[in-house]
DNA sequence: AGCACCGATGTTTACGTAAACATCAGCGGA
DNA sequence: TCCGCTGATGTTTACGTAAACATCGGTGCT
């Protein structure tokens, strides 16, 4: 900077005010600044910007298992909102959803030069065994930390119920539930939401199959589902799971939907290209990152903490062709 | 830092000191400054910190639509190789990969505080309309920019020659190409090495069906393949397109692989689970990503650029049911 | 003409840290 | 006993920027 002014003949204060956009500079001396700082490739010293000003403009997100499809459209959405803030967001990526790994991964981040902190999934963590660093705004998109930090999430207890409820209204008996891991709050929530709306419905509730919301186990599972002739209706707690099961379904050479029909969760954007088409409960991945943003810039700019809010955002059942009538309600229909 | 060598009753030197590890410090001051800070909820400001030692630890990553498979899983591995590495990933995403738009994100990024630049991809930008930060470390993923910046990219023309050759070895009379779009380099290194594996095994060269890399325009690009029963083979640009390619092939009643064979690209986990499991070129996407992070990290360190770095990472051909005997050659076999 | 005011620009200072240098106490050897 | 050395700690300074304040020349008014 002091070459630039140097070089332009003028203070280094002038160029300051230049490289900020200030309007009180002459045009021409603006003019010579701006040539100076070309000739000389001069670019703004970010740290001392910050340093001097007090905020980086970057927001930190914690995500788990970027590559899965949830994750990697929630960080999108909210890299996408963060920049129409004019926010940039710095990535960590952790093996495991546990305590250990966020608060590991948080120091990481507040190491680095951040405003704000998003974490994407704290699945295996608690409010009390997270530990984060002393004031820092924070959203997290986990229900479960309501009353503790602001949260952000899609209404999985309507998904699941609705999807388990549209197939009750095609006339399955019941319904199989091919599940998330055990340690995830929204596989969690998901399968208590199928066993309410069963309840409910006053039908059996099928044991629970735990997958890990890949394609792999689903396929594995449904292999046994597949086996299973009074099996006629499966909800899967994601979209790749289903796809796995769908395959089973196929090689074992039951029919979907005619045989068996199958619900996912998410709303990839290959649902619709499965085979066949897969019925599944869409959630808005972008509203919510436009959410946890809005949330949690909010306590940057008040700097204050908000603590018990808590924004749900809806989803929405999108009927395909992988469901439809029960075996059993087509044969009374002939 | 003053409040905390005030409490602990040392000087803000001896309280660095402690922030920074060093063994120089009598174990019992330690001690009482690790207090000190622990009481006033103490951190090092990294903004100060980068400003005196002139490093951020940060590398930039320009990544173009963040949910496509292909990008997400390659940011993956670029966060986790840097992370290896000590360094945390800033991200930007931008919407179309052109010129302008790159040079934009890079422009905010090197408003950030990054040490070097990963830029997935530059599809439509080329070395000359490219304007990128002064004295910044970069790497590219896309080969074009040998010579002007270090590339690290998959061997998309021994992947795509892979491809069509194994279709031609299954007896087809040529192989259809759906395409990513015309402005990729990465979609027109594949469609090139299709073209020339088809012409060096002296086969009719089909019109190129242009996509975009989603299953929407893979299933319209489908459907008309599927009403030519000419078409005994379709090779698609990446497994999304397939995807949309298969869904068509079912509804129009074609069987998959007896009267139509077709193959992938990108080895997404879904693949194997798709119906029938599809047949596609795998990439190394975490391999990309840590070539990636190596070369940049070898130029942030050395303080100079290396110019013409390229390497290839290879790809691999994975047979799974989706490609068969062209029904030519089976007709021939009975 | 003289004065008050305003816009453009320069000067000083502070942001929080860590390197470089300074100081100081204690200890061993002559 | 005194000197010099060593290790622990304190003091000064610089990193690059932008706010706050100072200055200076011109303009319009009386």
């Amino acid at each position: 900077m002091a070459d630039v002014a140097a070089l332009a003949g003028v203070s280094s204060q002038t160029v300051s005010r230049v490289s900020m956009g200030l309007d009180n500079v002459r045009p021409e001396t603006r003019r010579k600044v701006l040539t100076a700082m070309a000739e000389l490739g001069y670019s703004a010293n970010v740290a001392a910007r910050a340093l001097r000003y007090g905020s980086y403009g970057t927001l930190g997100v914690i995500a788990h298992r970027l590559a899965r499809t949830g994750e990697s459209r929630t960080v999108e959405a909210v890299v996408e909102a963060a920049r129409a803030q004019g926010y940039t967001v710095t990535l960590v990526d952790v093996e495991s959803p546990s305590s250990d790994e966020v608060t590991a991964a948080a120091a990481r981040l507040s190491h680095q030069a951040i405003d704000g902190l998003v974490i994407i999934r704290a699945e295996t963590a608690t409010p009390d065994t997270l530990a984060l660093p002393h004031r820092m705004p924070v959203v997290v998109s986990d229900s479960r930390f309501v009353g503790h930090h602001p949260a952000v999430g899609a209404d999985q207890i309507d998904g699941a119920r609705r999807a388990t409820q549209h197939l009750l209204g095609l006339g399955h008996a019941t319904v199989h539930h091919v599940a998330g891991p055990a340690d995830s709050g929204p596989a969690q929530m998901r399968a208590d939401a199928w066993r309410a709306a069963l309840t409910e419905a006053g039908r059996d509730v099928p044991d629970v199959l735990r997958g890990d919301w890949t394609a792999g186990t689903g396929y594995e599972i449904g292999r046994e589902l597949a086996a299973d002739l009074d099996v006629t209706a499966v909800f899967c707690a994601n979209d790749e799971t289903a796809a796995g099961v769908l395959r089973a379904l196929h090689e074992a050479g039951r029919r979907v939907p005619a045989d068996v029909s199958v619900v996912g969760f998410d709303g990839i954007p290959l649902a619709e290209h499965l085979w066949p088409p897969l019925t599944t409960v869409v959630q808005d991945f972008s509203g919510i990152g436009r959410a946890l943003v809005d949330l949690l810039l909010q306590q940057v700019r008040d700097g204050r903490a908000l603590d018990d809010v808590h924004t749900l955002v809806p989803v929405e059942l999108v009927v395909r062709a992988s469901t439809g009538p029960a075996p059993g309600a087509r044969r009374r229909d002939s």
